[in-house]
DNA sequence: TAGATTGTTAATCGATTAACAATC
DNA sequence: TAGATTGTTAATCGATTAACAATC
């Protein structure tokens, strides 16, 4: 596996690869070539060999491409076998439901603390974890190191609480409230998601036309 | 203002300008220069100018930009004093918070009826909405006509569902099952939100130091 | 007027697509 | 071997950046 720098576009790309290759497998199929994937994917084939071979030729001539090693090869690009331990904060609607929802264990995380700072909610189970009053959180990452928190608090105590997290060891965030955290660190990982963004995306197309 | 068409990757970004015009807003700052509305937002000056300029010269040569009027004419291209009316299939964790969490009326929806499969569920409410039966779904679309759909239901349901809305008339989707949808007819817009592969990337990014 | 900052054109950069020789 | 399909280079396309004249 040649260690090039891989461009961003091609990383974002590969959790979608992954998924299609593990609906393929699940129905069986071997092999696939770059043509056929395309068409299933929706991109063109000369960008799937491109975006391929920024990891080493995996594809074989004539053959095109073994989809379990494949797979293989771009989950452990990915990392989903690792265990990046995380806690989320903020136990509302949201962050209950993305403790639940979403599974961290297939993409290489593991949610090891939720913490909130409404002190009715402590002790309550959330995806069969305790939900911690704040007061805890220096002790709990001062023992169990998280690496990441994913914040569903509201925005105008994002920063400030991110900046905290950060001094605790903290380095990176998956970020759910509507604010663009701004880490003067660059080497603090934040991955900003705008729900709100999105759908305002998705209105704009539905009247553009 | 011009009638160009806006490429995607403008698009896209409209919505994160509105944002920081309305934080602008809040902090009473009456006018500001794309240099420093840049600085605030890690883009370049030069960039905000090419953007802002898509749709008509809204700046003033040594000046800048009036913050409340640029704000205003990006909410009207989004179309945020819309009311796209949107329903919302499968009440679980994620779509009852989504339902609770987002808000539509910001963003030119509005949410009139959610639906689950699960009948116990029927007649409890979320979002100050009751939660319909599937089997009142065909009458209530014909009905309410609405426009989009937001789709919060395991990924195998997904395709077929989609389909079937489509035959009741609805012409958008944003969705939140981990399937990417595809629809054959063009016209038709689709919003996929995959918060998994957003977390995977989170992952690759936090491991490749 | 002088200073600032836009609007806009031209230059650069990077990503996608096309093409084809290599090879299974 | 012939057919298929990759790996890879070159061409194209589009988006971002730089530069500067226009103008408030």
């Amino acid at each position: 596996m040649s260690k090039e720098v891989i461009s961003t576009p091609v990383i974002r790309r590969l959790p979608r690869y992954y998924r299609f290759l593990g609906e393929l497998e699940r129905e069986q199929v071997e092999r696939i070539s770059s043509r056929e994937l395309a068409q299933r994917m929706g991109l063109s084939a000369s960008q799937i060999r491109q975006d391929f071979n920024c990891f080493g030729g995996f594809g074989q001539q004539g053959y095109g491409y073994h989809v379990k090693a494949l797979r293989e090869v771009i989950g452990e690009i990915l990392g989903v076998s690792g265990r990046t331990p995380m806690i989320l904060i903020g136990a509302g609607n949201l962050g209950k439901a993305i403790a639940a929802h979403v599974d961290f264990h297939k993409r290489g995380c593991e949610l090891i603390g939720i913490f909130d700072s409404n002190p009715l909610l402590a002790g309550t189970m959330t995806a069969s974890l305790p939900i911690m009053p704040m007061e805890t959180l220096d002790s709990f990452c001062q023992q169990h190191k998280p690496q990441a928190a994913v914040l569903c608090i509201p925005k105008d105590a994002a920063q400030q609480l991110a900046e905290k997290l950060v001094s605790l060891g903290l380095i990176g965030f998956w970020n759910f409230s509507h604010f663009d955290l701004r880490i003067s660190n660059p080497d603090i990982i934040v991955e900003n998601v705008h729900l709100g963004d999105s759908l305002m995306t998705l209105a704009y197309c539905l009247h553009d036309k």
